[in-house]
DNA sequence: CTGAAAGCGCTTACAG
DNA sequence: CTGAAAGCGCTTACAG
């Protein structure tokens, strides 16, 4: 026993590495202690039912009691899994400040947990792109898939993915161009449920503030709010139409000029609640007021939205259920999923104080 | 010449893994077709400056050729350095859409892709500490080292990275209770300049709108606070002070109360922007105006507080710079900087439209 | 200046 | 049911 014990503290010498960082008892250390190979424990802990029932619960106890922990780079290099997934969001300066993609990374990282799964955040700068690090985090295994968060068309890396076999799944948008796995609101139910809503408080001048063109999910809110005013008997008119570059700056512009080029405007269609919440401070700007002169409706449903005065009604998208099920989707894509990813989540409107009657109605 | 491309092929056979991923160039391919050792690729790549300029110069212009790209887990495994860091959020619903962590992470990440690090995210939920992951993660060889944002007193699990060596930062607040690196905003100096100026402009009965008292930085407003009413003159009055939660909900009934229980008061100091804007709500819910009626001072400047009606005065922190300055310092630590970390930035007044002279002193 | 070899800590056929 | 061995793809002393 005592030449036992002296061996053993001569085979298990403290090894912590620079700095003691790290973990200090490997599997071989359990292995020895619990005097089997390797392998037996390495199958036991990952549940490999080869294993007898007697020397599986023995070696449990044993790796609670030396609280063995495997270390993952060892297991990842073994196993070519990762279990982390890269969130890639666009180059812009507040996109870790913004309540929209807060929501989908709340979504996404939920689910991860429940998973398993880590979730590295990456930026798509433009050197990080050039760099080709959107592949090269999947070709260097860091990660085993991708999320991409506000994409856009000229975001041509994202056909990168589909070549380089790096598994990726596009959130809350699509595209036309090329095909991709995606998870995503539906816009365009979002858009007629707004749109049916200001018909019926009898708008017949609805103002529409957009944003980048470039964005599929955009357009179709676009088309649909055409196609809707025209479905009502009315032609649209191309001056109702302005960008608000997706900041309340921008929607804040937008609503100027809408109402410069047609007064008669009734209502204010925002793209998203950010440009909405900057037209309704623009009109108020302009001596109107929201919602007796000019009804102003949002798109998202930020926490925001709520807490403005007059609250904002608004399209509810459900941000945090398709962050979610696009970590889902993708985990079993990395698992050899066959199909495709198309999934869109369903929209529905919030009513709150900034919208009413059209006056023109009302007079 | 024949024989050895035919041996080559057949060392070198397709082994993409399952599913065909990750990178199929290595090192040892990089070396065979080098006809050198793995050890001398491995040593150019690392710069080691044993290595004749000559063969280092073509093992360069061959890894480029082949488009090799380290395995990321090999390298880790081999050098003990994951160049990843964790975040670790608080469990709060919000958390990822919240605009004062928002800054703060975007400095994080801008810092560390600079540095070649990866940033990983962690929410501190109750399962996640109980499960000691906050330690594990380092332990089990996922990053090297932690950021802690939106610390409280009762986070006792901070103190666990000390003793288990694990190298962590606590970003934009401390503890008496126990010692830890940190990096955070001159809270002290904050709130001087706010209490010198709502002073300055003839108020004497200032509301306060706090919120978690177990939080040290917090704390430090509301004794600064009160010390500096002293200073003029003025004993603050327990009435004046309510906890607002974080809020806008909260920063609105925090200042119900206030202006229920002292109708008298000229001012009120929200301790962040949110309480600050809830604050601004109500008391044009209650029929009052700011700032004819009621200044409103805010506490943190994030973006929104330029874009509410009227703009918010606040005080400017730097939480991208904090959030900067903690990622380089964490680095330095990892690698081995002895002195402890006890930094703090520069805050600075914004004045805006929702500051104006005491009504007791205009009229 | 370069190579052969051990090692990082796991997993996974392959034997028995 | 269990073990010995090869392998994942690197880095790093140690020789020469």
């Amino acid at each position: 026993m005592r030449t036992e014990q002296a061996i053993q503290s001569k085979l298990k010498p403290e090894k912590p590495g620079p700095f003691g960082r790290g973990s200090t008892v490997s599997l071989r250390d359990v292995a020895r202690e619990a005097k089997v190979s390797v392998a037996t424990v390495s199958m036991v802990l990952n549940g490999n039912p080869r294993i007898s029932r007697a020397t599986s619960l023995r070696i449990q106890r044993l790796v609670e009691r030396m609280g063995y922990q495997p270390n993952r780079l060892a297991q990842s290099l073994s196993s070519r899994y990762t279990n982390v997934v890269a969130v890639i969001l666009p180059a812009l300066r507040h996109a870790f400040a913004d309540a929209y993609f807060g929501e989908v990374i709340s979504g996404i990282c939920d689910k991860a947990g429940k998973m398993g799964y880590k979730v590295m955040l990456e930026q798509a700068k433009p050197d990080f792109i050039r760099e080709k690090q959107h592949i090269r985090i999947f070709e260097r295994r860091y990660v085993d898939g991708v999320l991409c968060l506000g994409t856009n068309d000229r975001h041509k890396w994202v056909e990168d993915f589909g070549v380089s076999g790096c598994p990726a799944m596009v959130i809350d948008n699509s595209f036309d161009a090329f095909s991709v796995d995606h998870v995503m609101c539906d816009y365009r139910s979002g858009c007629e449920q707004v749109m049916n809503y200001l018909l019926q408080l009898g708008h017949r001048r609805i103002g529409m503030i957009t944003a980048a063109p470039d964005i599929k999910a955009a357009r179709t809110v676009v088309d649909t709010y055409r196609s809707k005013l025209r479905e009502a008997g009315i032609e649209p008119n191309p001056v109702w139409i302005e960008d608000g570059k997706f900041t309340e700056e921008g929607g804040a512009q937008a609503a100027h000029k809408i109402l410069e080029k047609d007064p008669q405007i009734t209502a204010i269609f925002g793209g998203n609640d950010k440009m909405a919440i900057g037209a309704m401070y623009q009109v108020v700007n302009l001596g109107l007021k929201v919602p007796e002169d000019i009804s102003v409706v949002g798109f998202d449903d930020l926490r925001h939205a709520a807490f403005v005065n007059p609250t904002l009604t608004t399209i509810h998208l459900p941000l945090y259920e398709v962050g979610m099920a696009g970590m889902e989707r993708l985990v079993e894509r990395i698992h050899g999923r066959p199909e495709p990813v198309r999934e869109v989540l369903p929209t529905h409107l919030v009513v709150r104080n900034s919208t009413a009657l059209a006056r023109t109605v009302s007079t």
